[in-house]
DNA sequence: CTCAGTGCAAACGCTTTGCACAACT
DNA sequence: AGTTGTGCAAAGCGTTTGCACTGAG
């Protein structure tokens, strides 16, 4: 456990937003100015393995980590692409439905919501009447 | 409606395998040899925005394809990648349980199962007692 | 003639990796 | 000394984009 390990580990514990590599190696640059971010990827990958944060994977473009222990869901603004916990059971039942329709050897599902946050919703509603194509086609989404 | 964009359409109306933008481009290539990724790319997009194809948001690197209409759920294999339609009903009713849980104005969900296909399991079997490590990081998959 | 659409190649964003150096035991 | 991890820079990979050209109307 380096220096470097150890303070990834808290910045990420402390953090619930959910951080982005990229958005972690900022913040742990506060305190150790050198870090680099391949350091920042290995180490999470490392605490990833270790079960220490967990690896997301969310639809967009980018990876997030969570520094929270335990499967809980998310939810993610496709406005902004702030992700938010979502606190709901998680639904074990859901994989004895797909065992039944499949011949996999299924071990686990994610489940993630979309949707606009309250901040962007309150956005939408001033630009109301122009951009609602863009609007539309930002908030469709897709299927999976 | 292009000589290119129909190849496209065709080819992944008949493929079910849930191909990535490179497999699309290679099959196309076949009759059109001369098209190039980014118009695959681009009529994706174009064809998504149509409603014609879906735009899959699965975890792993790639973007796949679907040229089936209407909702539906996938399971991905953790060893080869491989996605599969998973045969259940939508649930409309997690949504429900999402917007009593969080402030955000929810319009959709994504679910996808992991696991192993039945080929991947057998392979398993094979190098049973070495490399159980690496599988079972490969088989842990992540929590969302 | 026009103009949406194409092919090509370069650019892009995120992530991974090779390598020499540094920090621990 | 030996091992493990770091910083840095380059490479990798999937995707997007700028631009000159093509081809259908």
């Amino acid at each position: 456990m380096t220096r470097q390990r150890k303070a990834l580990l808290e910045a990420i514990q402390r953090e619930d937003s959910h951080p982005t590599a990229d958005g972690i190696y900022r913040i742990v640059r506060r305190r150790l100015p050198r870090i680099s971010l391949g350091t920042v990827y290995r180490n999470l990958d490392l605490l990833a393995e270790q079960g220490l944060v967990q690896k997301l994977e969310l639809g967009g473009a980018q990876r997030r980590f969570d520094g929270k222990q335990g499967r809980h869901y998310h939810v993610r603004c496709l406005g902004c692409g702030r992700v938010d916990d979502v606190r709901m059971r998680p639904l074990s039942e859901v994989e004895m439905a797909a065992r039944r329709a499949t011949d996999y050897a299924i071990t686990g599902h994610h489940l993630e919501f979309v949707g606009l946050c309250s901040e962007c919703r309150e956005a939408e509603r001033g630009v109301k009447g122009e951009g609602e194509k863009a609007r539309a086609r930002r908030r469709r989404g897709c299927m999976t």
